[in-house]
RNA sequence: GCCGAUGUGGCUCAAUUGGCAGAGCAGCUGAUUUGUAAUCAGCAGGUUAUCGGUUCGAGUCCGAUCAUCGGCUCCA
């Protein structure tokens, strides 16, 4: 594929910048056609993406309707036929500002400020289109094969909320027309796994317009999940000498006020309860509830590091439209834990925590995530706790840790915690923006403000650094990543139903009801299906709706030899096996927790 | 919260320009006694999210509210 530099110079697109051209490309005919359909529409930012293109554009009053989106397409259709040619020029600053301003493009004006004095600033034009853009581009506009316009939202000038709300419209765009029908399917398959449409077919967990939107509740089989979960992560954490406390979802606002918490995150709380001249919010995090479980009782050097965890219920008060099945809520449960540790011991318990995060991935099959050294940002006075020193001490360290231990992680700025830098691990849910899964949270600010010490060797009062840690994240969240991981196919251990007694007939329901017992007495969580019907319908509904690990088909033969017929999940051959060897079998599976 | 879309039995979806709210699955009753992904028949199930408006007549048109979905921002 040619495509055309800024400086006019067209040459042959190395393979691997193809599909970025065309995306890039791809953005400005669709402004193209914006403009044809909407002459007074004002671009800002056209970008290529991960999978397509967006443009920000102000449209004035206009608001887009999905035939006016269709009606865009069709025009880009029409525009990729017209086979314009794109052609490029540069100008100097100056002159640059007044061609942006002559034609009313007040953000194209508004970026060249923000550009280094002496840009070059270039200009791509096809047909009746001109954008300012450092390129490269398609030469022709028939070179665009594969793309689709997918929706719109609002966006702000800038990311800043403070600006105008532009219209970005979302557009996916492909090498060839193999590719786009490739990610069609993949969007419907990531629909298909999607934990929401999954936790509703499986009974794990539902919402109720009175109870109140981002407040699911989990039904039995989803609870059984979640306490599966619990115990795992508590025994995990019990080994590594962590000391598990329960401690009330409330707390005063001097409280919050303390720990700095109030001037941050008071917008993101429940608002405040008055009772008996006091004030009282539901929490939304349960550092400051560790910090005085601490602080209860004087430490020596020797007692540290202090490893307080719990599974502990929290309140945010999030914007309605951020709210997403359990995986985003206004009530969820933290797998939390604030370790007090000594200076020289923050690398050590740090990377410690860090083998936790990467054990349990390891448990749950979890390969694809990502690393992120979250930092502060500097120029964010508002945000960040003034103190140049503690912060890039703390940076440091983290640093150092995550270099020593050779994890791969990027760096981003702006996204530390207002008390300290962090280590977040992200994932992708099947659909949706990334989310934070794992965190851990060096912070020098909570425990100096509530005047935390420890009697240090030589006899003097120190300070204790703080890591806040969840492996888990939440449990809600957790869970989440899980049932779309699995598309609810979970392992033995995990299943809410792991094993499903299915009778061939009315016949052989004793013996079925001997199985169910003996299984359930061997600690296994069963279903004993008796219903009069035919056991093609048991099994297809076991597979398809309870995604059960296992199924045993009873008939005369099996109650006469007192064996079972053990049909595996997703496995269409069975294995005749006795009921004990099954009991075995299954038990072992469990307690291994086979994956 | 913001931009946009959507909302019909428990679930998945129909209902021509405004003209009798319907089907499949699930449920219940009966028949059938079944061997590895749907046995047959019957019955019941609805203030079409809520409130208001236009109209002889509204699931359908208009307004408000609520919820959900796709994004933005935010975040565990």
């Amino acid at each position: 594929m040619k495509i055309i530099y800024k400086d006019g110079t067209v040459g042959e697109c190395p393979e691997e910048e193809v599909t970025h051209v065309l995306r890039h490309s791809a953005a400005h005919i669709m402004a193209q056609a914006i403009q044809r359909l909407y002459p007074d529409a004002d671009f800002a930012y056209g970008p290529a993406t991960e999978r397509g293109f967006y443009y920000d554009v102000d449209l004035g009053d206009k608001k887009l309707s999905d035939e006016d989106l269709a009606a865009i397409e069709a025009e880009m259709k029409k525009i990729t036929k017209e086979n314009l040619q794109f052609k490029s020029f540069i100008l100097g600053r100056e002159e640059a500002v007044k061609l942006m301003h002559e034609r009313g493009a007040k953000y194209k004006e508004e970026h060249i400020g923000d550009l280094p004095e002496d840009a070059e600033i270039s200009f791509f034009q096809q047909g009746d289109y001109l954008d300012m853009c450092i390129g490269p581009h398609i030469t022709y506009t028939k070179a665009l094969k594969a793309f689709k316009i997918t929706g719109q939202s609002g966006a702000y000038w800038k990311d800043d909320a403070k600006n105008k709300m532009l219209t970005r419209i979302n557009g996916v765009a492909f090498a060839t027309q193999e590719e786009l029908a490739e990610y069609e399917k993949q969007v419907e398959e990531a629909k298909a796994r999607d934990h929401r449409k999954i936790g509703k077919e499986m009974g794990l967990f539902m919402t109720d317009d009175l109870i109140g939107k981002g407040l699911p509740m989990f039904l039995s089989r989803g609870y059984t999940i979640w306490q599966e979960l619990e115990t795992y992560i508590r025994q995990k954490e019990l080994k590594l000498g962590y000391q598990h406390v329960l401690t009330p979802c409330v707390g005063s606002v001097q409280l919050y006020q303390t720990s700095g918490h109030w001037d941050h995150y008071r917008k993101n709380m429940f608002p405040p309860m008055e009772v008996e001249g006091e004030t009282f919010v539901l929490r939304p995090m349960n550092c400051p509830h560790h910090m005085m479980i601490y602080a209860n009782k004087p430490h020596s050097y020797r007692e540290l590091p202090i490893r307080i965890g719990e599974i502990a219920h929290d309140f945010r008060f999030e914007a309605s439209g951020t709210l997403k099945g359990i995986e985003r809520v206004r009530h969820f449960c933290q797998n939390d834990a604030h370790l007090f540790v000594t200076p020289d011991q923050i690398k050590e318990e740090f990377s410690k925590v860090v083998d936790l995060i990467l054990d349990v991935y390891k448990d749950f099959g979890i390969t694809d995530y990502r690393c992120v050294l979250s930092l502060r940002d500097p120029a964010d006075t508002e945000k960040y706790y003034p103190d140049d020193d503690m912060w890039n001490n703390a940076e440091d360290s983290l640093r150092h840790v995550l270099n020593d231990i050779g994890l791969e992680y990027t760096e981003e700025i702006g996204e530390a915690a207002f008390y300290g830098p962090k280590l977040d691990v992200n994932v992708k849910p099947a659909v949706g923006a990334e989310i934070t899964l794992s965190t851990c949270q060096l912070d020098f600010c909570l425990p100096q403000k509530f005047d935390l010490k420890y009697i240090d060797s030589d006899g003097t009062e120190k300070t204790p650094v703080v890591l806040h840690r969840a492996i888990m994240g939440t449990l809600d969240r957790f869970m989440a990543f899980i049932i779309e991981q699995t598309m609810g196919k979970f392992p033995v251990w995990l299943a809410p139903l792991q094993v499903k007694v299915l009778p061939v007939s009315e016949k052989t329901n004793d013996y079925a009801a001997k199985v169910n017992e003996a299984l359930q007495n061997a600690g296994v969580r069963t279903l004993l299906d008796d219903r009069n019907e035919k056991i093609g319908y048991k099994i297809r509904e076991g597979q398809q709706v309870d995604r059960v690990p296992y199924m045993l088909i009873l008939g005369q033969k099996e109650a006469e030899e007192g064996t079972v017929s053990v049909r595996k999940r997703d496995c269409t051959e069975n294995e005749v096996m006795s009921l004990d060897d099954f009991v075995k079998k299954v038990t072992e599976e469990i307690r291994t927790k086979v994956r």
